[in-house]
DNA sequence: AATTCGGGGTT
DNA sequence: AACCCAGAATT
């Protein structure tokens, strides 16, 4: 048996029984590959039934709004996803009158589908012979032929590519996919792959080289940013004052509380007398409580250091971003991870 | 071509 | 702390 076909015999014998394995429906297929996007199998899946639950078919879904779409998505990250979701669910509702394309071609166009999501989605519900090239692909493609150029350099995606191109299985792509992915997933892992009981070790340039440990080559490009997140808690104990973030930052379209960024963690009375606090709160600022402990945050590209400060006093000056809203109504909000937080531990919610 | 977009698990 | 995850969009 060659690479691939020893590939598929192993999935068949060895593969997790996944909910949309189980379907071929190309709108829960696209749920599905949405959410896994950069998230791992066990995190994605409780959302993934959340999402069927609530929006069964494109109509349903194409039907609902931002904050509710959000809402859902909380916790999971990467909340352009959610976003583009709602913008895609709308134009197959009314181009392709609520049923979901299946063509390569057509799913390339769609807001949030990029190659490996066409792929997946063409080949999983139609059996198109499109090459799925995601983080596991790139992996058992690097080592089995020893390749050495960058997977995330623009030379080395075009070569990846091709090369899966090349190997996918016309008859039966579905399959094909699937199995290349979950051998990596499963088998050929990031760290201490299991190439004592691999079908194709004998074969693997990595393993007759010792070279899984560096093999993918990938470039490191990451620069981490530090920052810093000053909330203001406005309350009465009934309504509280909150913040509908820009679509431009971090947790775009999200919802979080009044805040004051400055470029290093300040003490409480500099912070007080920070310009922009001042033009808020004006100069005779009541504070009740600053001994919460301050929230390191971290993300792939910045280190968030997050205080909560509560002011007695009303602002003088508010943000056109910012409402006052009921306590009760903060459920139906999407908060970052970091909010969740601060606002369970402040209204026990 | 490089940067940005989260949150969580593994080593 | 470094790396990775069923990547895509923006700069």
């Amino acid at each position: 048996m060659n690479f691939t076909d020893e590939l598929v015999q192993w999935y068949l014998q060895n593969k997790r029984d996944l909910p949309w394995r189980n379907t071929t429906d190309a709108y829960v297929i696209w749920l599905s590959e949405i959410i896994l996007q950069q998230t791992r199998v066990e995190q994605g899946l409780p959302y993934f039934y959340r999402f069927v639950e609530r929006y069964p078919n494109v109509s349903s879904f194409a039907a609902a709004g931002e904050d509710e779409v959000l809402k859902l998505w909380q916790g999971l990250g990467y909340y352009s996803r959610g976003r583009n979701m709602l913008k895609t669910a709308k134009l197959v509702q009314e181009q392709y009158h609520g049923k979901f394309p299946q063509r390569y071609d057509d799913l390339i166009k769609l807001k949030g589908i990029g190659e490996y999501t066409a792929a997946a989605i063409s080949s999983f519900s139609a059996n198109e012979a499109k090459a799925v090239v995601d983080g596991n692909v790139y992996r058992v493609l690097a080592r089995y032929f020893g390749i050495d150029e960058p997977i995330n350099s623009t030379g080395g995606k075009k070569t990846f590519q091709e090369l899966a191109n090349n190997l996918i299985n016309k008859k039966t792509p579905g399959l094909h996919n699937q199995a290349m992915m979950e051998f990596g997933a499963m088998l050929c892992k990031p760290k201490n792959p299991a190439c004592g009981i691999c079908p194709v070790h004998m074969n693997c340039f990595a393993f007759i080289n010792n070279a899984t440990s560096i093999l993918p080559i990938k470039l490191k490009t990451v620069k981490v940013r530090e920052r810093f997140f000053n909330y203001f808690l406005v309350t009465d104990g009934d309504s509280v004052l909150m913040n509908k973030r820009g679509d431009k930052d971090i947790w775009a379209n999200l919802y979080d509380l009044p805040m004051v960024e400055t470029a290093s963690l300040l003490p409480l009375p500099e912070l007080m007398d920070n310009p922009t606090v001042k033009e808020i709160f004006g100069n005779d600022i009541r504070i009740s409580v600053d001994n919460l402990p301050v929230q390191k945050h971290i993300l792939t590209h910045q280190r968030l250091y997050i205080r909560l400060i509560k002011i007695q006093s009303k602002p003088i000056k508010l943000d056109s971003n910012w409402f006052y809203t009921t306590v009760e109504n903060l459920r139906n909000l999407a908060f970052p991870k970091p909010i969740v937080i601060l606002i369970k531990n402040i209204f026990n919610l």
